[in-house]
DNA sequence: TTAATTTCCTAGTGATTGATAGGAAAATAT
DNA sequence: ATATTTTCCTATCAATCACTAGGAAATTAA
């Protein structure tokens, strides 16, 4: 069920000798630990067995194969943002969905701790700028589409008109993002799930509601 | 009323070309805006106007200049996240006090976007861990002063005996770290004072009030 | 003035960085 | 078989990295 192009077609010339999505989750884990710049290509070459031609014949340079890697990282499983914001039932269920996520995400037995969106080119020279902006780019995509639902929401009375929808779409992005440093801090799950549950806390009741 | 050494007895050899603060306030700068692997040699000694030599006779090395930047900052001002909690009348006044200096210091007209604590070693080398530890240790300790402020207050009765310090402390550091990340991808300092005032309303009502 | 101490500058160290040149090897197309 | 196309490996590129040797210059102590 993976994506093979479906045995219609053969390139030409000499195959590739390596399987380009098991070299793209290598270089995906060891830029979700290190981040972007600090992953040589050196590191990169030993890991996925691959010599430096190899890599920048498939990917270009060391940016393609960081982009590459990201866009394996978010469409890699069945679960993204996307699919949490849209097939939640409430404004209040996509940010739980989020948050718990990324507590989840960022603490996983096998992967690196924290979330490559999240770590991997907050701080970086200007030679990697394009990079940086491109994971801000995401990271302000998924805070939109967020805004979006809560806007929803208010506009269906689900939520009441006071709520600040880009507050609290800015509120829940700001606390994935500390999710990811306190588990890269060495934060255990469980009490990352606890932070979460203690940002939703500051979620509005819902508009029937006279309280607060 | 610097802290210039009382003029009570001068060095013995050739004296120091340059000011020693104002220089660590540059370097702060140049690692506060870059991170601190991205920042050069280079980039330090044409900034600061000073060459290698000087810089590794009078820090030591890369890391002793980065570590004497980072004091600079945390006790540069008046405020520092002690006073802070030191000197707020309540656990959630203390709280709310640290959103808010985050929320100002990661949005200042001429420094750079966000905290240099939470944005410049999230992601590093092996070679850099020690830097990333130290700056994980500092966070460590503003929380543990904060989750003791207000396991104090859950004790003084000032807030519930249902009230979880530690993860209210830990959503406390997420939110700030967030902010800063944020602040980072440009979102305005009106914006990231809102985030911290919905941040706050996940803060539990006073002990006596029966609501919630 | 002379000795001792400390910082200054110039020039360069070896190691590592991302990236490439040149040609052999492996596949398809004819 | 032969041509074409693509990837493979070996060896290496220039640039930059953090850092330092060596000696002149500037200060205090005697």
């Amino acid at each position: 069920m993976k994506t093979k192009e479906s045995a219609a077609h053969r390139r030409k010339g000499r195959p590739l000798s390596f399987d380009r999505d098991v070299a793209l989750n290598q270089a995906m884990l060891l830029f979700w630990q290190h981040g972007y710049e600090a992953t040589s290509l050196n590191d990169l070459t030993t890991a996925l067995g691959v010599t430096p031609s190899s890599i920048y014949t498939v990917f270009g340079d060391k940016k393609g194969l960081f982009l590459a890697a990201v866009g394996h990282y978010v469409s890699g499983g069945p679960v993204t943002s996307q699919t949490i914001i849209d097939g939640a039932a409430s404004a209040r269920d996509a940010a739980w969905g989020l948050l718990q996520a990324a507590a989840i995400g960022s603490s996983g037995a096998d992967t690196p701790a924290g979330c490559l969106l999240a770590s991997s080119a907050i701080s970086c020279s200007d030679a990697a700028s394009e990079v940086k902006e491109t994971l801000a780019g995401l990271r302000r995509g998924i805070e939109a589409m967020l805004e979006q639902r809560i806007a929803k929401a208010i506009a269906s009375g689900e939520l009441p008109t006071s709520a600040d929808a880009n507050a609290l779409a800015g509120h829940v992005m700001a606390v994935i993002q500390g999710i990811s440093t306190l588990a890269r801090d060495g934060a255990p799950r469980e009490k990352l799930l606890r932070v979460a549950t203690t940002a939703m806390q500051a979620w509005p009741a819902r508009a029937g509601a006279e309280a607060r």
